[in-house]
DNA sequence: TATAATCCTTAGTAAATTAGTCGGGAATCA
DNA sequence: TGATTCCCGACTAATTTACTAAGGATTATA
């Protein structure tokens, strides 16, 4: 279990991807400019999320990313382990000894804590944030921007 | 809150002093070769947890480190910030804005998952490993072989 | 007092990771 | 067709991690 800025990277932008899930897709350059993050790099990350089946890629225009499964079963453990990858936990994995032959006891320790510390994060998904009551009044407005956004752009059932 | 194999090594080391800290200081160079970690290496970790007041140096022969809080009071959470120190949680930290003119809303909801872990891991303290029953076992046949190499080196009262 | 063990400090450097740039290709909507 | 987006790979810069080296300061013991 590793936590690092990429990790962090990686929740947020789930966390948008979670806030706007009923907006339809949300574009890689709209995490970028509202994050700060490059382009490419998010690109980079995407492609972990991707892989681990976290979210779907939707090309062409009006396309961007969703939400590969429902928020509930997305945790934050999910996210960090998708991008972050090596859990690389000791360096002697098991066979390597100290302590005149016993296992070293101090990896022993760090594993039991390093599991506390994946179930913790295991039991927190992305549909906690959408619960938050200030998330809701802001996606809320954010929808109205959406949808005068979306009344640029009509669906071709009336467009046509 | 960061969390990288440096923080692990010295979250690990400081089991270390945690369980031996009824035998007196504890040397670097057994923690290097306990764990494989190079001896500068672990110094420059060590001079962190120093002027954290986390450990107390004792020089000359028969020196180390020892604890320098009661293990009760010292939590993983301490420790991982004394070696990882910057959270630099956003990159708008307050001033920068997104999602026009709000502050994004994303970062807030990563400072309370931040938080959150923060307050996991400074709940479990140093004193929790000790009470294991592995260790005890270990700890306990580790005191032999160390009150063997104290018979070594007898204390001056009956030496002299 | 001399010696060895240990902490303590600084400077430099190699390796790994993070983050970004570039140049394109493929799918899709209008 | 053209614009928009995901997708992909190679390269590079910046930062962090981990190590190496070289020495100084303190202290226990012979």
């Amino acid at each position: 279990m590793k936590l690092s800025t990429k990790g962090r990277y990686a929740v947020t932008a789930m966390m948008d991807l979670a806030i706007h899930d009923s907006d339809g897709p949300v574009t890689l350059s709209d995490i970028s400019n509202c994050q700060g993050i490059s382009l490419s790099y998010l690109e980079q990350l995407f492609a972990k999320l991707r892989q681990h089946g976290l979210v779907d890629g939707v090309r062409g225009p009006g396309g961007g990313y969703r939400l590969g499964k429902p928020p509930q079963s997305i945790s934050v453990a999910d996210i960090i382990m998708a991008v972050d990858e090596s859990i690389d936990s000791t360096r002697c994995k098991g066979n390597l000894d100290c302590n005149k032959g016993e296992r070293c006891l101090t990896h022993h320790l760090w594993n039991d804590l390093s599991d506390r510390l994946y179930e913790f994060l295991n039991e927190i998904s992305l549909s906690e944030f959408i619960k938050n009551p200030e998330v809701r009044k802001i996606s809320q407005r954010q929808d109205t921007t959406a949808s005068r956004i979306a009344n640029m752009f009509p669906p071709r059932s009336i467009a046509s």
